[in-house]
DNA sequence: GCACGCATTAATGTATACGTTAACATAGTC
DNA sequence: GACTATGTTAACGTATACATTAATGCGTGC
């Protein structure tokens, strides 16, 4: 008689760290407004340097300003936005000095998850899903496709950072990662074919697979020196000192 | 920038924009119960496991449970709370494997900032601020003063970190450390003299002052790796499983 | 034309109201 | 006696109310 078992799974069906239970997926305002927001920024609907009173972005989202503000104060604690008295909310714009920052982090946390995937040992599965990512950038280089192409960068080195079985790891690795999303979109089209990353990428996958932690930092590390070196002089160069 | 030095008045101490003619200083009440519940945290006035409801909280504070709510996302964003719908907030405990992932982000973060440190070079007056440190580490010793040598301890850590000129850095590693406040605090009397501790940064403070960046990487990675898999050791020898 | 002070306005910070719903207790069923 | 259904309660999520105060514009004096 009681059908609720069967889930009505028309809901975002996003990254929700709702567990699988049985029912609808109670998804609170706030979680809504925090969700949208960040969307809308990672996906540049609101781009850097756009400004939104509290009233607003409540109208925009259909609720009232409590949720909006709690959403907010966490998109400000992960940098994304910046909340200032009287101005509303303003989408941070990331400079090439943000970006400098950012890949120092992002290059020491990630070389650090590569020698802790290759310490740990990674099961076959494990393997064969992080060289399944080095396939598929190989491929999206033929196809000419970059947004394949990032994706599959994206989900190596989140991969990675999984292996490395470090829960605090991955979710810091995941925060700066999206913070430098916006930017990579654009240097996308801009940098030259990334060939040495899918090698960089398969040298450091083996060094895990033979379980050299040393080589797998120091690879991972040096491919990570230079892709952040060549993005921030690709917006110095073009002059893109914001986004 | 919060040491544990001294218990003061809350007040924010940031800004300083006490201006003259003002007597009283504009805080906002969501940053006063930040501060508040923070503080007792961090002092374990608030032990490890302690819940409380928002009401409670609201109560003890002196406001009403909107400022509240703000402060424990804040809270529970950087990891120190945890919020559950119906049972409050509750001082998130500390176990061996955190504190194992952990010193995993601090010894790579802070290793990284030696590097940069030593690449970037730092002042006379940067580098005579950084021995100093040292120097009241080993008079602590001495005098067998522990307290003292922690906070000489931190300070080392923290001078590092903001001398290699990267505000991310500097926060993450500050929120890090923050986490482990408590944790040091209970095993400075189980441990060791940390007699070596005194060495390792001398010389970490050596290769920064010749700008030897591979070295101090190096020598600050190895010290930090050390003195994180003692403490972990001495956590689990001890049957200390949560903190 | 410019600096300054004051009135106006509205965005915010905080308190409070209130419906919803999870947790607990209690009673009822096998 | 164990388990399930039901009722009660109160903690929460969210909306709303309201006082405060920063930003803005305007008029005044020079």
């Amino acid at each position: 008689m009681n059908t609720s078992t069967e889930a009505r799974n028309n809901e975002t069906g996003k990254a929700a760290s709702r567990s699988a239970k049985t029912g609808a997926a109670r998804v609170s305002q706030t979680e809504r407004a925090y969700d949208q927001i960040k969307r809308r920024i990672l996906e540049n609907d609101m781009a850097a340097g756009f400004q939104a009173l509290e009233q607003e972005l409540a109208e925009m989202l259909g609720m009232s300003r409590t949720p909006v503000r709690e959403a907010l104060i966490r998109l400000a604690e992960e940098g994304m936005v910046e909340v200032r008295p009287r101005h509303g909310m303003r989408v941070l714009p990331v400079s090439a000095d943000d970006m400098r920052e950012i890949y120092e982090i992002l290059t020491s946390l990630e070389s650090t998850a590569a020698e802790l995937a290759a310490a740990r040992g990674v099961t076959d599965a494990e393997m064969a899903e992080l060289k399944m990512t080095v396939t598929d950038m190989d491929a999206a280089l033929e196809e000419e496709d970059l947004r394949k192409w990032a994706a599959a960068d994206e989900k190596f080195h989140m991969l990675l950072v999984k292996f490395s079985n470090n829960a605090r790891l991955l979710a810091l690795v995941n925060s700066f990662w999206e913070q430098t999303h916006r930017v990579r979109l654009v240097t996308l089209r801009l940098r030259p074919k990334p060939v040495n990353s899918n090698k960089d990428h398969a040298a450091v996958a083996d060094a895990i697979a033979k379980g050299d932690r040393e080589a797998a930092r120091r690879l991972h590390h040096r491919h990570r020196v230079k892709s952040g070196k060549m993005l921030v002089a690709l917006l110095k160069e073009h002059g893109l000192t914001q986004l």
